[in-house]
DNA sequence: CCAATAAAGTTCAATCTTGAACAATAAAGT
DNA sequence: ACTTTATTGTTCAAGATTGAACTTTATTGG
């Protein structure tokens, strides 16, 4: 019994024997293939999701710093400083300096953005809804919970591995 | 009553005060990091999830073609035609024309593709069990079926609108 | 007050991904 | 047999993303 837990490289034991391994593969395409059909649906209105993403930020929490805005969508700054020029060209959101601090800018929607943010999320909400409406209301209040559980776990070993690299 | 069901584009009833978006956005998000933190586990071995996911595909389907391994991707076949040969010059794969029809290629794990596959698949499991660990078993393979419902359920947007267009 | 350090944002080169146009081969229709 | 249509893979240009180096502005410590 001691064999085979001594060789971690062994053929046996492969991953999708491991039920939890499975169960995350199953998430991850799922994910992959709504965000493939939301990215199609949302051509109508020439965005992407990386675009929603923010908006659906900006709405939240008007007057977020790019910095503050790249955290949340764990992507990196320089992300941000190709990206919301952009947005702000389209007309879309706008850029304004922070009083107090000068080396931050602040991010607001203008009404065209509030406009297409709206759409945006209609259809997003409006396709979630369609695929998930079979599943039991309580099993997606499960699966949330679950989720919210592993988002900190993974989020200490991010924050570790960040700090020690 | 009325008022509100009447008004789509208003602001009341947002996206966030239903149960399955919320939920949905969660998943998302757990998936999101869990990618980012596999990403930066797999730099030891100087390869990518995107890598990873052929890798694992070729370990299960030796002999696949790029065609079908990238429709299982769901990655265009201009990704595997820039990705594959790259692969190849490192030594991990192999690529063979098929006998009888000589459009396909067949694709092949070297010796050394397999042992970084499985080492790969190594730090993938352990991060994912890790992760995972605390969800209970049952919680995990109800949140399996569920996505392998979601799954079909997008997969018939996917085709329907790729055939539509 | 001044030097050192940190933080916000930008720029740039490298890498990935995609979709459209293309070449070669196979299959179907006549 | 032969023209048409499909399929497989490649190429290319455009767009997205990243990390490192850099600029400007704040903060900290002496």
């Amino acid at each position: 019994m001691n064999k085979n837990q001594a060789l971690p490289s062994d053929a046996r034991s492969l991953p999708w024997d491991h039920p939890r391994f499975r169960s995350w593969i199953a998430v991850a395409r799922a994910c992959q293939l709504m965000q493939t059909v939301l990215t199609r649906e949302l051509a109508t209105l020439d965005i992407k999701p990386p675009h929603l993403d923010i908006l659906i930020n900006l709405f939240r929490f008007e007057g977020i710093s790019q910095q503050e805005l790249a955290r949340k969508l764990l992507v990196g700054r320089s992300n941000m400083s190709m990206t919301l020029p952009q947005m702000e060209k389209r007309g879309l959101i706008e850029r304004r300096g922070d009083k107090k601090d000068k080396r931050v800018l602040r991010l607001y929607l203008t009404e065209e953005g509030r406009r297409v943010t709206q759409s945006a999320m209609a259809i997003q909400t409006s396709l979630i809804e369609r695929t998930l409406s079979e599943e039991p209301l309580e099993q997606c209040m499960a699966m949330a919970e679950s989720m919210e559980r592993l988002i900190v776990r993974l989020h200490a070993d991010f924050d570790d591995e960040a700090e020690t690299a």
